[in-house]
Parts: structure tokens; sequence; C-alpha cells
DNA sequence: AGTACCACCTGACGGC
DNA sequence: TGCCGTCAGGTGGTAC
């Protein structure tokens, strides 16, 4: 799940759990998602601590301790947060548990073990170091079309490389470029003036609408708006906003999918 | 600076 | 029921 719109409802979800809470301790489930770090040190890290302020940049989740260190999280391809109380509650994929001294427990689900968990001194020296571009939420309309410029690869690719914009990724670029009306193979020096305008409005609707419709749970395709791609990302499956059918293309290894009337491609 | 392809993992699904 | 190939919303390395 996790592209920018779901990472932004984690952190909100975080936010409204389980600030300002004594750390007491913390389980690592699988040692496999610490990202340059022993368990043992990030126990030792954590313990005695408390979570105090969230932020997030393209599809990274930093927490800051009240020592004013970092926690920083990323969710690879599955992942979510889970606050509960009771031991029972305790997801399966649980790889990450941070316990607080009032009884609850802060679960990091992952089931892919694609996600990582470290620690950094600086929020923003870590933005630098993982080479992401601005949030996508943040970049206004005169830096998203410059940073397109000179781009030679298609729009697709584009969107999704983190260093121009940080946090769309296979699933909300479908969704950007079915509402923008434009293919996803088109070349970026192809677009005009317009079509980027298009396209960065598209962007910025689409972002806000997921997360405002809850995206990271797993009802969100029922809530969203008409006339969205997401609900209908199929092959076959009827374009929700024509009489045109959904054909699924593949791109970097990826599958990603388009309505050819809607969207079709430039000449 | 592009692309394709593979790898990292687990698990769900369809075909046989 | 079970085995097998394929695929999944991310990213990084490699080779071209």
């Amino acid at each position: 799940m996790p592209e920018l719109p779901d990472v932004e409802n984690y952190r909100r979800y975080l936010g409204a759990n389980a600030l300002h809470k004594s750390i007491a301790g913390v389980h690592v489930g699988s040692a496999r998602i610490l990202r340059g770090i022993a368990g043992k040190r990030l126990a030792d890290t954590l313990s005695g601590r408390s979570m105090e302020t969230t932020r997030r940049h393209g599809k990274h989740l930093m927490v800051q301790l009240d020592d004013g260190g970092w926690l920083t999280f990323h969710f690879g391809m599955t992942g979510r947060f889970r606050y509960f109380k009771q031991m029972e509650d305790d997801p399966k994929h649980d790889r990450l548990r941070i316990d607080f001294d009032n009884g609850y427990h802060l679960a990091f689900e992952n089931q892919r073990l694609l996600g990582e968990v470290g620690l950094a001194t600086d929020a923003d020296a870590f933005v630098d170091e993982q080479d992401m571009g601005p949030d996508a939420l943040d970049i206004d309309e005169a830096t998203f079309r410059k940073r397109l410029a000179g781009r030679r690869g298609g729009v697709k690719t584009a969107l999704m490389n983190q260093s121009l914009a940080a946090g769309i990724g296979n699933v909300y670029s479908d969704e950007m470029l079915f509402q923008a009306g434009i293919h996803p193979a088109t070349p970026v020096k192809r677009l005009k003036d317009a079509d980027i305008a298009t396209l960065y409005r598209a962007m910025r609707t689409v972002l806000e609408t997921a997360i405002d419709c809850g995206a990271g749970s797993d009802d969100l395709a029922q809530r969203l708006p008409r006339g969205w791609l997401l609900p209908r990302r199929d092959e076959g499956a009827p374009c929700p906003r024509c009489d045109g059918t959904i054909e699924a293309f593949r791109t970097g290894g990826r599958r990603g999918f388009l309505c050819p009337s809607c969207q079709p491609k430039r000449k």
C-alpha cells in the first residue's frame, strides 16, 4: 500500500495514538527490517524515551523522540501500524513492537520484510541521504515543471522517480495519469505546457483525495469518489469514465493500467 | 540519463 | 487437497 497518501495516514495514526507516551521497551520481531542498527541498540535508544512529533517526506516517516533523535520508517510494499492493548491483538507480521508504560503497544507491520526502520540524528540530513526530491504535496507547479524539464523517459516513470518528486508509486501514478487523460508512455518532452498544468493539478487532487478517503485502510476503494481508476485497476474492467475497457501494460517490470480512449497516445 | 532485468521477501491466487 | 508458477502499491544493483 504505502505510497504518499498511505504513509500520511499512518503518520496521523501514529500521531493520534502513540505520542507523548513513555516507552517501556522494544521487541524486534525480525531484525531484517533494521536499517544499519542492532536491535539491542535500538531498544536501548528508545527505552525511557517518548515520541513527540512526526514528519513525512515522500514515503518516509520520521518520528522525533524527546531527546531530539529521530526514528525512521519506510514500509516497502506492505505495511502499516497497529496500536493495541491486548497481546492477542498483536498482528501476525509485527516486525517491531514498541511497548509503552501505559500497557499499550505500537506494532510496525511489514509482511514482506521490504520495509526499514532506523535511527537518524537529523531529519533534514536523513532526507538528503535518501536522494529524494521535494515531497509531491509540497512541490509547487513551477518547481514541478522545472524538475520535469529535460527528462528523456516516459511520464509515468518520471512520476515514480523519487528524486524528481517524492511519494508517488505505481498505483497513484496510474491514477494521476488517468485523471489527467495522459498516456503513461508519453515522453516527458512531448508534454505541452497545458498537459503539465493538468498533470500537476491531478497529482495534488489524487494525493489529497486519497488521504481524505482513508488511504492505507482496507475500504479505501469504496470511499473514493466516482470516476477513479483505482477500484478498477484490472485488465478488461469497465472504464469508470467512458465506455472503454481498461488495459494493462508493463514498464520497468511494473504492471500499470490505463483507459486507451481516455488516455490516447500523443502524436 | 535512460532502460531492462534481477534480487530482496512473504503470501494469495489460479491452473492443473 | 496440494504443488507450481505468477504476481503484488518499493527500491537498489547491474549491465547495456
